[in-house]
DNA sequence: TTTTAGCACTCTCCGGGCAGGAGTGCCAAC
DNA sequence: GTTGGCACTCCTGCCCGGAGAGTGCTAAAA
């Protein structure tokens, strides 16, 4: 990256945040540009033409004005470290939503995609706790009926996962009970992620009389660890990118969309959050093809200490960029906190 | 109604389903009127006129073809009884997802909304089982370390409901199981919305000891029955809306993302699905006005036996009726079945 | 009485041409 | 280094006219 000097630095953020303000092209005569710099438009003229020389800024046509390129978002995004803080009820309402506490992880990553979509009016993306990164609390085996049985794990978290299995005969509730516990003694404290066949062996010799039962624990753990190991993700307030006018051609329209209900796609571009801070992936910088015409704002938040998923902002490249950090910030380290205090 | 003789009724049938088709307005000279009728394009003009009078075509200009009214689908809808079957490979599809047996409910719904959106190219909603409308099985209360334990609602169906409940001190994992065991003998075969606070104040009396647990277990119970009891709506496929050229005005296309993504609006219509067949709501008939640009095809899941929930199609109203109300029912119909082998 | 052919009429849908406006780039003067 | 002036480019909106599509009406044919 050039470096730039200070009449460039100035130039560039005055652009940058008056074309995310009105998605108009800005001109050397723009009002913001002359308050800022106090010289004539000639002399901005000059500046402006240096930003598009080293490909920070384009025009769409000759009597255009200037327009950010992608790498003028991302040195902008740069330069501009510091996020623009929320305002005190914004913050209220996030905590409202998260606050309540004692809430299922599902419910409240539910409810962190919708206020962060509602405060920054952008869509949001809230990828739950992948079951695999938490701690095993506690397997049980729930008697339903005579010969089906709902087995359940707990994690510290409090996530739930249960699955109806089919019992043999002749298997009492009192049966059940001592496998789940010999099941739980065994595996207790683990991530979920390493509940492996292998350490499912080791309780084999304990209660040997239910092997079937145990078989089917075991083909469900671990299909569970690959299929919904995969996060899922919860996408809210798409309605607010067909307000923006660089999603108002259809096709652009059609290709974010479905960019956002592919969840792989996403979900790998979330996988990339750091765990503190925030990551802002611009336009070209996604790998996915169909994002490229949007950015995408990510932070990670925690479950019971460790690394737990990821809440995001999906919005035009002409973006919020100070704003939508700020909110993927602080709704995941309310969220965290929500999810974060395990027994 | 008026009655419309048989000739109206081809030539309303023609128009309809040539426009479902190509979504241009068919004019006098359509060659599936001609080769329907064979008569004169002057004659079918004549048709054509009287089926505007009496209301069930219009068209957009002098010069344009005819355009089916929201009254001429509705009588379309009335007159054409027979579904279009799906294909077996489609059946197939949607038999693999949701056949896999012993899932969730969470997830079979989930499943249920994809597969019906991706044979449909529609958007598709479905509204998971109401928890209130299942049976309550058993209540756990899962130890979370030292002061904390997971109440667990399980029902019938296999849905697993919980919540953290903070305990104070001299608790031991035996009164917890104690507590369990009263309330779930106490409860067990009760509809869950049944659960009333009067209900559980029977219980009172055998573990008295643990008077505040059982106050946040009431607390939660009837909290639950009044928010979560409104069901979770799951929307799949808006994406393929866009493609529709109805929705290729970005003003078309945000209301009725609106309306998706604003639950409540839809559940209220969704509400009005029979438990038998299929409803279908076309434009101007639904309730809410987001939705008058959309048509709405509705059919109600059962579970272990019980009204459950509704699997439902969104789309233009120039939609593909009888397809969208077989892949409706038949998406419900194995939902049911899915659903619906309670012990 | 119903059907058909003929015809005038209406309206939309391009494509071209033209004026207005915005913003640039360059140059000469300060 | 900064500024004012000026020619230049290109988009945008608008009007206009012709082509095309489909209608409604009428008078003749079946």
């Amino acid at each position: 990256m050039v470096e730039l000097d200070q009449r460039k630095r100035v130039v560039l953020r005055a652009v940058v945040e008056a074309y995310v303000r009105s998605a108009e092209p800005v001109g050397s005569e723009h009002p913001a540009l002359l308050e800022e710099l106090r010289v004539s438009p000639a002399t901005i003229r000059g500046v402006l033409a240096a930003l598009e020389e080293i490909g920070l800024l384009t025009h769409p046509h000759t009597s255009a004005g200037r327009v950010p390129t992608d790498q003028g978002y991302r040195a902008y995004v740069d330069m501009v470290v510091e996020g623009e803080r929320l305002t005190p009820a914004e913050r209220s309402a996030v905590r409202r939503r998260l606050g309540a506490g004692g809430e299922e992880p599902e419910s409240l990553t539910d409810q962190a995609a919708r206020v962060l979509a509602s405060i920054t009016q952008y869509a949001s993306v809230v990828a739950s706790p992948t079951l695999g990164a938490q701690t095993f609390a506690s397997l049980h085996l729930l008697p339903l009926g005579e010969r089906r049985a709902l087995a359940v794990i707990v994690t510290d978290a409090g996530t739930l996962q249960g699955r109806a299995i089919e019992l043999p005969d002749g298997v009492a509730a009192d049966d059940l009970e001592r496998l789940s516990h010999a099941v739980t003694r065994r595996l207790q404290g683990l991530r979920v992620a390493d509940l492996t066949r292998d350490r499912l062996e080791q309780v084999t010799g304990e209660v040997s009389r239910h092997q079937h039962v145990l078989e089917a624990l075991k083909a469900w753990l671990t299909r569970d660890l690959t299929r919904e190991g995969r996060a899922r993700l919860r996408v809210e307030g798409t309605r607010h990118l067909l307000r923006e006018p660089e999603f108002r051609q259809p096709e652009a329209a059609t290709s974010v969309l479905e960019a956002l209900e592919e969840h792989t796609v996403l979900a790998q571009t979330l996988a990339a959050a750091p765990e503190a801070g925030v990551l802002i992936s611009i336009g070209s910088e996604n790998q996915a093809a169909e994002l490229r015409a949007c950015s995408l704002v990510a932070a990670s938040y925690r479950v019971g200490g460790r690394p737990g998923g990821v809440v995001a902002l999906v919005g035009p490249t002409r973006m919020r960029y100070r704003r939508a950090a700020s909110a993927v910030r602080y709704v995941a380290d309310r969220l965290s906190e929500a999810l974060g205090n395990p027994a």
